[in-house]
This record gives structure tokens, sequence and C-alpha cells, in this order.
DNA sequence: CGAGGGTTTGAAGTGCATCAAATAGTGTGG
DNA sequence: CCACACTATTTGATGCACTTCAAACCCTCG
């Protein structure tokens, strides 16, 4: 019954190396949870020994400025693991998580974790790697909000939401509520709306509801990343 | 001669606590350079085997984008480490390097680092800890892009510039040109200068040439702090 | 069919960028 | 020590992008 949460682990760079005996150890210690939309995992500054990969469905993490408003930090998909980072913040986290569409978790003990930081040859190393990816992709989500216009970041978010080797045309919807897709690129509702417009007068694509279709990729790519210090495929 | 390379390097938190003899195997390793303001240390992609460690001075790293603009990464005072992370980037730098202000830095093999990554019991923690402190550090700054004003940003800036434990009233110095910090700002250089003004009319600061006077750190606290998600001091 | 959330559209305002030009500041050679 | 050249910074005028406020529309679900 358990056993295929070492899949779900091994799925993972981080775990894709330890031994078959060490995931089934953690294994172990893991359960699988599942959440409604609007579930609310913990808040800022919570007490943490848990961590979370996301299986299904999608992780929003925020944090609440002085006055009261909300920031996004990230939106997360299918395969990424959050929570992890409160290792380093006297086991407290560092920002909020709630359920942004309804989810399945497998839920990790940070105590696990920290066992193989210090014991498991190796690791350390693969968080280390980990980390390091974890923050190219951060940087490149900060360059944007410099470099780029709203219907740029819009557009370079479809293509990083496309799948590596589509071919044309491509057809893909939009994960979650347009307002929350909004705060996590940094803008406004309407301005996700009038760029979405913007978008498809500029690179031919169309859009209906949360329908999008990309007939023709290359127009895509070349509106939005002319603009970005990285390449199509903008990952690293 | 070299031994005072030791101290620069226990001085950061990453060697802080090896043992002795483990700081000075490495310290051995290290030279100790003088750059004057504007020399290139190295580019983006350039392959890399140096992570450095600015002892005095200011480094600003960037990236050029696709269209041939600049973008600063970021720019580090004294104290700072970069280009470590060309380890996880297939030993090739990841951004640009230039000398900010006259510096001179201590060069530290990435094959140093490497070793003991691999063979030093908890060095890789540190390393971990370190990433994750960054890491942190560049979630603020992203924040600060969507929450703050670009007179907010500046405030900010000021404040982060001023020693911990200043008395008012707090007199500082911007320490490169206006340009390189409006961009490193993610502003125009007109904006950083009608910036300034905004701030001398609403927190009492006063500003002649690159000399800052505060005479009141509250009152500059509230306007920038409050639309941030973390109270001041904004490190954590 | 009607209520209510999610989304779009419209009109007006604001902040930042852009373009252009003036001014201050810095270093050089006479 | 001054005139000149050159760069850094400020100021002014204007335009554009995004926000804000307001209202309409759409869609789903009771």
């Amino acid at each position: 019954m358990k056993k295929h949460y070492t899949e779900i682990l091994k799925a993972h760079a981080l775990f894709s190396t330890l031994k078959e005996e060490q995931v089934e150890e953690i294994g172990k210690q893991c359960t699988l949870l599942s959440y409604a939309k609007g579930h609310t995992l913990f808040m800022q500054e919570d007490p943490a020994s848990l961590a979370y990969i996301v299986v299904s469905g999608w992780v929003k993490l925020f944090r609440h400025t002085v006055n009261g408003e909300e920031y996004i930090v990230d939106v997360l998909p299918a395969g990424y693991l959050f929570g992890e980072n409160a290792i380093f913040h006297g086991d407290s986290y560092s920002c909020g998580a709630e359920i942004a569409e309804d989810a399945t978790l497998l839920s990790i003990p940070l105590a696990a974790l920290k066992q193989h930081i210090d014991h498991t040859p190796g690791f350390a190393q693969h968080m280390l790697s980990h980390a390091s990816r974890q923050q190219t992709a951060q940087e490149r989500n900060k360059e944007h909000l410099v470099i780029q216009s709203a219907p740029q970041r819009i557009g370079c978010f479809l293509l990083q939401l496309a799948p590596k080797e589509a071919k044309e045309p491509v057809t893909l919807h939009l994960p979650y509520d347009k307002l929350l897709l909004a705060a996590r690129l940094g803008m406004q509702r309407e301005t996700l709306s009038r760029g979405l417009t913007t978008l498809q007068d500029a690179t031919d694509i169309t859009i209906q509801g949360a329908t999008v279709n990309i007939p023709n990729l290359g127009k895509l790519t070349k509106y939005c990343c002319t603009a970005c210090t990285s390449n199509y495929p903008c990952e690293e």
C-alpha cells in the first residue's frame, strides 16, 4: 500500500540517487494527504515539522505584508517540494501555504530530511544542487519583473506551461484562477486580462476562458524571450 | 604573509566553523587580488575555476539580455562570496562580474570548495544554510519589486546600508554611482533622482550628492517597510 | 431563475519611462 | 589655477503602462 510513496519520492531529483532501502525508510515516515481548494496548510512563522511534495493539484505559497496585503511567493505544480527550507529558519515556515486547486500531497518529516543531510553521504550535495536550481529559477523570475512587460511575462508563463516537446498547435489550460495567476505574475487581474488580449493580437494565440491555443510557438517565443537573459526554453 | 587570508575566510559564515587547519589549507590556495573600477573579472558562461570573496570595494554581477541590454543581478559589498554557484552550473559562471568600485578580492579555487563539500563533515550543511540565507534575501528583493514603489525601494536600500546599531542622526554615503544604483534597484536613473527628492519630502532625510543624512530612522522605516512582508530590519 | 464569484470592459488617474536639455562635477592639459 | 572636455546627475516635458475605481458581463450552481 505504502510502496508507491517511494515511487513519488524517487521521482524527485532530491531522492533519485538514494539507495532503495534509504528511500523506503523515508517512505515509511511519509503520509499521503488530500485537500480541497482553499484549505490552509500552514501560516508564515508556524512551527514546522513537515515538508511536502505536491503529487497533484496546485499549492500557493504566500506572505502577508505589514499592512495586511497578501504577496504570492509562488504557485507550485505537481512534483515540487516545499516547506523544506524551514530547516534553516529555526524550524518555522518562511511563508504560508494554501491549496490553490484540489491537491494530494506527500508529507515528509523534516526530521527525516535532517537526518539524511547529516548522515547520508551525498544527500547534502543533492540538497545543494537542488537549492542552486531553485535559486536560478527565482533569479530568472526576478529578472522578468524588471525586464519584461506584463504581456511578455504572461507569454513566458504560457511557454513554461507548454510541454517540452510539444508540436504545434499547442493547446493548454490555465491551471488555476486568473486572480491568482495575476498575483503570481506580479500584476492586477485587469492587467492580466488585457495582457492576454495584447498577446492574441501580437502572437496569433487564441484564448477562450481558460483554454489557450498556440499555433506558432516561434512567434510567441520571439515576442517574450527577446527581452530575457536566457534563451527559450528559459530554464537552465 | 599569507596568514591573514585565513582571517578573511574565517570572517565568512561559510568557513567560520571549519577547523583551524582546514581553513589554513584552503587559505594556502587563495590569492589576494586588487582591481580598478571597470575591470571585468569574467563573463557569463565563462569556464569557472575560482570563487571570490569581496574584501573591500564593490562588485557588480550582471547578465545580458538576448537583445543586448544589461541586467544587474546584484552589487556586492565587502564580505560577500560570489562565483561559487558555478559548481552547480557545469563549472561555468551563471553571470558576469565587474568591479564597480576599486576592490580587493580573495580568490578561492572551486576545487577546494568542492573537495570540502564532499569530504569535510558539516561543510555541505554550511553551504546549505548559506544558500538558504541567500535565497531568503533574494526572495525579499523580488517582493520589493512587486510591492514597493520606487521611493520605498530606495529608502529600503538606505536602511540596509545603515549600520545595525546606529544612533540618529545617521550619515552615510552612497557606495557607488547612481546609474548603477538605479539599475540595482530596477529603475531608471531619473527615477532614482526623483525618488530621492520624494524621500526627502516624506521622511526628513537630506541628500547632498552622495551624502545622505537620516535624522529620523523611525519615519523612514515607517515610510518604506509598511508595504513589506518583513519588519525592519528586513533580513531574517 | 436568481445569486454570487470570477472575469472582462471602460474611464480616469498615477507612476515610471523616455526624450531632451540644462547643470554640476571631475579630470586634463596648458 | 583656469579653461576645456567629458561624464554624472538633475530637471522639465511628454507619453505609455499599469493601476484604480466602477460597472457590466458571464458562468456555474443552488
